[in-house]
This record gives C-alpha cells, structure tokens and sequence, in this order.
DNA sequence: ATAGGGTTAG
C-alpha cells in the first residue's frame, strides 16, 4: 500500500515587490534591547543551543518586538544545522503569519530555499525556489545539493549548466556535487568539462574539488587521470587518499587499493573509518588475510573496530579468508548491529556451508525484533539450493511473493538458480520468465541451470534469445554453453565455442580452461585437456586447485607419471594450498601412474587427513596389489577414530578382488553389514562377484541372485569370465548376448569381455575382439577401452609375476601402448 | 568529497 500523495499548497505571499530589509524598524531606545537580543541568539545558535534560543525568540515576541529578518534567518541556519524541520517549519509558518515585508524577504526565502533543501525536503524548497528572484547563487546551491543527495544526477547537471548560463559563479562547494553526478551517470566527457571548468575558475587547489575529480574519474573508470589528479595535489587529505583507493578497488584493482593504504600509512595519515572500509573490502575480495588481519590491528589501535561498519567490514574479510570462528568473534563484539551486518554473518554461514548456523541466526534474528531484507531473502534461497531442501525453498519463494521482492533481479536470480539445484528445472524456467527486466546474471542463472543438465539445445536457445534481447553474453554465459556441450558428450562442438569466444571480444578466463579441462578428461580426451592446460599457462592464467585437480586426473588417466611429476612440482613451486582435495589427488595420480611409495610420501605428509584421503590411499594399494600396506591403513584409519564410509569397502573389497583373498573378502563383506551399518551396494557385489568367479567358486551365481540389484555390465562381465574359464560356453554366449543388450552402446561390454579373456589368457580371443571393436568403429571414446585392457594386463602381470617375463606378455603390453597413442591422437 | 551486505560459470 502506497500512501496517498497530498499536493503542496503552501499559502501564496501577496504580489508585491520583493525586499531586502534585515532589521525591523525599531524605535531608538528599543533597539539597543532588540540587538542584544539578536547578539545572545546568534551565539547560541552558534554553539548548537537552539532551544535556548527560541526561548529568548519568545521573551522578544512576549515584549510586542517586531522579529526582523535577521532573528528568523539566523533560527532557520540553526534548524539547518541541527537538521530540525519541524521547527523550521514552525518558524516558517510564523514568518508566513507577520505577513507581507517579511514573507517577500529575498533573504529568508533563499534561506528557507537552504533548510529545505538541507532537510531533504525537494518539494518544498522547489516550492520557493521556482521564483526567479530567489534563485542566487546561495539558493542554487542548496538546490544542487539535495538533488545530489537524492540522486537526481541529471537535474546536477541541468541546474550547473543553467547556474554557467545566467552567469552564477559556481563556486568549490557545489563543484564536488556536479562531479558526484558525472560520477554517478559514468559521464566522463561531461567530467571532463567540469575538469576545465575547474582549472578556468582556479579552483585547482582546492581539496575537495581535487578529491572529487579523483572519485569521479575513479567512478568512470578512468583511472589514469584519477591518479594524475591524484599526483598533482600539492595539499592531500585523508579523502583524498581514500578516493584513490576506492578508485581502484571499485575497478577490480584490488590489489592497487591495498598499495595506496599502504602508500598512505608510509606518508604517515592516520586512517578513517572509510579508509579502513576500503581496504578491508579490497582484502576480502583477493582474500588477502595477512594484511586485511593488519587492518583489523590498525582498526583496534586506532578505536575503529568496534563500530558498525567497521565491524561488518570485518566480519566480510574474515567471511571471505573462509575463517568463521574470527568472524564470529568480530560479530559477537559489535555492540550495534544493523541488518548489513546480520546479513554478512548469515552470508559467512552460507558461503561456507554450515546450513545449521545459517538457518539458526535467521531465526535469531527474527527473535531480535529485525525483519528480513532482500538481501537475506537471496541468502536463504541460496542455503536451501545448496542443500537441496526444496521445502524451504518454496517456503523462502512465496515469503518474497508476499513482500514484493520477486522484482528485485537478485532474488529472482538466487530463486531461480534454487529451483534449478533443487532438480526443478521448469519451475526454475517460470520463475524466470515473470521477471520483467532480466538482467546478465538471471540469464546466466538460467543458462548455467541448462548446462548443468547437459541440456546443450536448450541453452543455445537460451544464448541467442538473450542477445535478441539486447542482453550481450559475457565469459559466465559462453561458459556455460561450453559446459552444456561437454557435459553433452559435443566435445568438438565445445572446442569450436571455445575458440570462437575470441572473436566475440570474449577472453575465456579461468572457469573456461577449468571446466574445459575438467569436461575433456570426462569425455577421454586426455591429450586436448592437456593442450588446453598448456594453453592457459602460456596465456599467464593461474590455474587453482580445480584445474590442478581436472589436470592430474588428465595425468593418471593416461598413466603419464612424467607430466603428473612436473604438476605435483608446480604445485609445491607455487606455493599453492594443499586442500584436502588437491592432495587426494596428488596422491590418487601417483598411484595410478604406478608410483605407489611416492603416493604414500605424499599421503603420509598431509596432518589433517579425512576418509577420502584414505579411501584413495587404499584404492591405490588395492591397485598394485598391496594388501598387507592396505590393511594395516584400514585398521589406522580406525584407531584415529574416522570411521570407514562406503567407498572404504569398495577399494578394500577390490583389493581382496585383484589379491584373490575370499575369506577375508567374505570376512569384511559381513563386518562391513553388521559392525559398520553400511549398506552393501552395487560396487561392494560387484567385488564379491568377481572375487568368486576369478576364484573358480559358483557361489558368484548365488550372490547375484540374492543381491537386490539387477546386475550390471561389471557383474556380468566378471560372471562371463567366471564361464570362459569354466568352459561353460553356453552360459557365457548367453552373458554375452545379454551384455549386449544392456548397454549395445557402451565398450565397457567389449572391455568385460575382454578381461574374461585376458583372465583366461585368450589372447588370440583378444586381439579378435580388438579388431572387431575397431571395425566397429567404437572410437567415440577413443583410447578408453584400450587404456582400461591395459590396465587389466598391468593386473595381470602383477597378479603372477612370472608371467611377466614373458615374451608374449611384453610385446602385447607394447602393442598396446602404441595403438592407445594412435587412438588418442585423432 | 570518500565507505560496508545478496545472485551466475569448474
């Protein structure tokens, strides 16, 4: 409900001529009483005493003294001071009231034009100031004023321009106005003019004026002239420093912002609460914690930390560095807290995922009385799409609705982006279309929900719709359409988007290489995703833990150990965090490229290890074969007190797999159900299963019978194997056929069959089947198939080490090698 | 004259 608008019907003055008369005219001996009055009134207004001097305004009234202009003027000023409207506004009345000679005085109507305009209230200051003979240059600056503070950039400039053209000097108070407008349109030519204006009218020395040219050049992003205006100041204060600073921080020049503060410790000024602001704003955004915890150091010494925002600075920068106990620590001393800084808190919650935390200090501020804003609103869509709570989504969705806040492009965006994590896509899409103006980021929101779902089609359409709609891509969208293509298997169609962004003016960042490689690796084009790794290198572009991460398993599904060396080396040379997933994978790619001590150096020198780290440990073992290593990690990782997930049995049931243990596979398999509570799944039969058949026992057909899954290609691949070596010809024609069936598509069947063979040392069988997979050109995933039997011979050989001395094994192993380079290199 | 919070891509 918007409340009703009354028109302005200040009571018209009588037409008659404008005067200019201050002082009443007052009979000869009062006038020595009238002065003295006027004499105590003006000190004390001008030392803030304003009610004592509207006591002595009514002593004067109650002795039957006409007020003169200059009693009422010095009032207003004190209302302006002290920002007080309503008892200017009395006073106004009150003048109205005496009638005309008072109410027709230039001098109080540019002065009531002044407190108006200071108290904000536009309407009535334009009221007085649409006469042509109160508009000075007293009056126009007011009015320039309060237009500024509301925003009203374009009526800045019109009233500048109008001031220049009646000839009104523009003085160095209302120049940092007019340069806060070009600042806030981005009119830097306009700037550029008042720059002149500046320079012609010599107010060049002037600091605010030259503080305001460093901030508007600054807003424009012309930051080569906010610095040169910045190097010619003879005189600099703290303003100045500060709008240098967040020159650059607003930018994106982060780093440039945290030089100037230090720049500005080393000349010695002492900080302001903006400055600090600053700087630690620009420290959350580059996550620079060493030096945004010296700025928390300069803000206690200096008796700043303890403020609002600060504070909520504070709590940002430690948000941001990830460390939440510090930002909890900062909040918890902020004595005033206002609905920013609950936000930042929440926000800190939701950025580093601890839901319970996010979802209890929204309640707790409910129960503080404080109503939430847009800004928690995205906040809490953004928690329950990360948690997937589709409940509390909707909840979050229809409490917007009910606060009108749907039109607001963020929300919409963090409730679009809720849906599409949520696995509800088209509600997503709704929501969508019912925001009227779209901005980059809803349209990217979508664009990523399509990718994600590999629904390359949709997010095409989406990327040419957005340009019909005026709306031009940026990185983020031609991401996504790269993503949406890989994670559609259209690996060369991704490759071709890739390099045609340039042509668009776009330079692929980061993400781009990242996902690329990522996405390449999946679709078992190893060799593009490390061109790709090279290329971003060449281009000067830091790769992260994720594109390490994608690299490395680039490394091990190739089995390069060479290249997963000069990785492993880059990371240490760079100094690069070891999070927990970098170092699993560090440690999975040396035990995939066969270098299991060296997996184990690594393994051994991470402090903080969690389940994954060993699961990859004990894969690896399980790989080469390792069984007593494996174990003694198993028990280890249970006297440290972490208890063994799922995957834990699986590496440790393939391990009794490739080893052959059926007892001790049987033993944990049982220990697995009843001690650890985990529920068998597909994978742990599948280790059983082909345990047993590899070890001539039938009961595999027994436990696929009574597992509650319908078998898979693996299952029946190791039941098949189980066959060709039992000479059940019939039942494995049978497997086969159905292996066929199940997936007629998928080379893990030829792969399946393969390793029966291989297992039963069938080569002639194999290399049939090779040449049969060639023929039917299963190249669609080049090398994989071909990777995968070699790694079931390296299996093979490892399982019986005299077979290695074979002639036939080695030169097959060669063979092998070469047609997986040949495949690969297409 | 200068300053703090939310949404999208791996």
């Amino acid at each position: 409900m918007s409340s009703l608008q009354f028109p302005l019907n200040l009571p018209k003055p009588p037409n008659s001529q404008k005067t200019q008369i201050l002082k009443p005219h007052v009979e000869k001996h009062h006038q020595i009483l009238y002065n003295s009055y006027f004499k105590q009134i003006s000190t004390l207004i001008k030392q803030g005493k304003l009610h004592q001097s509207v006591n002595l305004l009514h002593e004067l009234e109650s002795q039957r003294f006409t007020i003169g202009a200059d009693i009422y003027g010095d009032l207003l000023q004190g209302c302006v001071y002290e920002r007080n409207l309503s008892l200017g506004m009395q006073i106004h009345a009150r003048i109205l009231k005496k009638g005309e000679s008072l109410c027709k005085n230039v001098f109080l109507e540019t002065k009531l034009v002044v407190f108006y305009a200071k108290c904000d209230e536009l309407d009535y200051a334009l009221c007085l100031f649409n006469d042509d003979e109160v508009k000075n240059v007293f009056s126009w600056s007011a009015i320039i004023g309060v237009y500024c503070r509301l925003r009203f950039y374009d009526e800045v400039l019109l009233g500048f321009n109008e001031m220049v053209d009646k000839g009104f000097v523009v003085d160095n108070f209302v120049v940092p106005n007019v340069l806060k407008a070009c600042g806030g349109l981005l009119w830097l030519r306009f700037g550029k003019g008042v720059h002149g204006y500046v320079a012609k009218m010599g107010f060049g020395d002037c600091v605010f004026v030259k503080s305001s040219l460093v901030d508007m050049y600054g807003k424009c992003g012309a930051l080569e002239d906010a610095g040169k205006v910045f190097e010619g100041m003879g005189e600099r204060n703290v303003v100045s420093w500060n709008s240098l600073m967040t020159s650059y921080a607003q930018n994106g020049l982060f780093e440039e912002a945290i030089r100037v503060f230090w720049e500005m410790r080393c000349e010695g000024v002492e900080p302001s609460v903006v400055s600090l602001v600053s700087f630690l704003s620009a420290c959350a955004n580059v996550c620079a914690v060493e030096e945004g915890k010296q700025g928390h150091s300069i803000a206690i010494l200096n008796g700043l930390d303890v403020g609002n925002i600060v504070g909520t600075s504070l709590v940002n920068l430690y948000s941001k560095t990830g460390l939440v106990k510090d930002a909890e620590k900062v909040f918890s001393k902020m004595k005033k807290k206002d609905i920013v800084a609950w936000n930042l808190m929440v926000s800190c919650y939701v950025q580093n995922k601890q839901t319970e935390k996010t979802l209890d200090l929204c309640r707790d501020m409910l129960f503080k009385g404080l109503k939430f804003d847009s800004v928690t609103m995205t906040l809490i869509a953004t928690c329950a799409g990360d948690i997937q709570n589709l409940k509390l989504g909707k909840e979050t969705h229809c409490q917007c609705i009910r606060n009108n806040l749907v039109g607001d492009v963020t929300v919409a965006s963090s409730i679009v982006d809720m849906y599409a994590k949520c696995n509800k896509i088209h509600d997503a899409r709704r929501v969508f279309s019912s925001v009227r103006s779209k901005d980059l980021v809803l349209w990217n929101t979508l664009l990523a929900a399509y990718a994600e779902l590999g629904s390359s089609g949709e997010t095409l359409k989406l990327f040419y719709e957005m340009q019909l709609q005026g709306v031009p891509p940026n990185v983020v969208s031609w991401n996504s359409v790269i993503l949406a293509f890989l994670r559609n298997g259209q690996v060369k169609e991704a490759m071709d988007s890739f390099s045609e962004m340039g042509s668009f003016g776009i330079e692929a960042n980061l993400i781009t290489h990242t996902s690329l490689i990522t996405g390449l690796v999946q679709n078992r084009c190893v060799d593009e995703a490390i061109s790709v790794f090279q290329e971003m290198l060449e281009k000067g572009i830091k790769p992260n833990s994720v594109s390490i991460v994608g690299i490395l398993s680039a490394c091990k599904t190739r089995a390069s150990l060479q290249l997963g060396k000069a990785i492993h080396g880059y990371v240490l040379r760079h100094g690069m965090h070891m999070n927990v997933v970098l170092a699993t994978s560090i440690v999975d790619m040396y035990a995939k490229c066969g270098y299991i001590k060296q997996a184990r150096k690594v393994f051994d020198m991470i402090l903080v290890k969690e389940i994954s780290l060993y699961n990859t440990m004990i894969s690896g073992y399980a790989l080469h074969g390792c069984h007593s290593e494996a174990f003694d990690l198993f028990k280890d990782l249970q006297s440290e007190g972490i208890k063994p997930d799922s995957i834990t049995f699986t590496s440790i049931l393939s391990l009794c797999r490739h080893c052959g243990l059926i007892t001790e596979g049987l033993d944990i398999f049982i220990n697995m159900i009843t001690k650890h509570g985990v529920t068998p799944s597909m994978e742990h039969y599948g280790c059983l299963v082909s345990l047993l058949s590899k070890c001539g026992k039938s009961e595999a057909f027994r436990l696929v019978h009574s597992m509650p899954f319908k078998p898979d290609s693996h299952i029946l691949g190791s039941l098949l194997a189980y066959c060709i070596e039992n000479n059940e010809t019939d039942l494995a024609k049978y497997l086969t056929d159905k292996l066929a069936k199940i997936e007629p598509n998928n080379s893990g069947n030829y792969v399946a069959l393969s390793n029966a063979y291989a297992t039963n040392e069938m080569w002639d069988e194999v290399s049939e089947l090779r040449g049969f997979m060639r023929e039917q050109g299963i190249k669609k995933n080049p090398g994989c198939s071909w990777v995968q039997i070699g790694h079931e011979l390296h299996a093979f050989v490892a399982n019986d080490r005299s077979k290695s001395q074979s002639y036939e094994i080695y030169s097959m192993l060669a063979l092998l090698r070469t047609e997986m380079q040949a495949n690969t290199n297409l």
